[in-house]
DNA sequence: TATCACTGGAAAACTC
DNA sequence: GAGTTTTCCAGTGATA
């Protein structure tokens, strides 16, 4: 045998180095992040509200897709004829 | 000492006593959840456009909540002066 | 038309309102048990511990309700009558 | 007045949207990442093994830079004329 | 039964 | 350095 791992080793070695250059990525854009808080501050904007704003913006989003997921939910309910329509009577 | 744990030992008792009396519980109203959503199903709903629903009813509370704390922040902002108003200018 | 939320739509509502109801419930009774953990921890016990013994706790009741369950299969079979094989093996 | 949304509501709303813009980015990643360890998990590998050595590696990582950086220092001191104590202790 | 999503706890990161 | 918030993963429960 060549040298501990052999092949398993070096798919095992590619995994580790991919992940990790990922990671140095998603560190390096979290820095960015980080930065545009910083110069927020820095002209007087409150990042304790613009975090707020972020999330809130964020649900709202959230919110949008599933309603859109809902809506397919509900079209293929009707197609498998589930119940009828909402508002039978 | 007279048995293993002493005083310790019914705190502890005690503790887990109560945590497992509350999770009996629990588990008794996850049955009840389940006894309505099969109820909804036998009169004919779908229970997976139910469920949606709810998750986005949730979502809508969450928010709002969201946009209350958001408001608490801001006012406290103001009062302590980070930046005037949000319109200088 | 009867409007959305004809009889049907008055029902769905009930369903919802009866499911937020509960979920609400059970959701209290989770900040209970997050207390109770946090009072143990308080004076001194380690939580994480105290989580594998209710764990244990509950096999262990999980055993013997199986075993109870076996027993109760057996003295049926007695009562009705029939000659139950000893248990073998 | 200017109207909610004058110069320095372009600035927020400027800063905001990088941030979002950020995330999305950062987020992309985390998924990249996630599917990568799915990719190894597939072919056998245990990936809590794998996060220990990406750990460990960060580790000696940071450790091999602590090192750089304390030789810049004594170079730089070394240049610069002064005449450095041997590293003591 | 097996996949699928969700909840809850543990750990990590960031802020102050 | 402490405290709070995000992030991650495992266990649980629902659906098909």
């Amino acid at each position: 045998m060549v040298q501990a791992g052999g092949v398993a080793g070096d798919q095992l070695r590619s995994f580790i180095e991919r992940i990790e250059r990922l990671e140095e990525e998603r560190k390096g854009i979290a820095e960015d992040i980080k930065e545009v808080y910083a110069g927020a501050k820095a002209v007087g904007f409150d990042t304790k509200i613009m975090r707020k704003v972020i999330a809130i913006r964020k649900m709202d989003q959230a919110e949008r897709q599933e309603i859109e997921s809902l809506l397919d939910v509900y079209l293929h309910a009707i197609e498998g004829g589930e119940r009828p329509e909402p508002v039978s009577e």
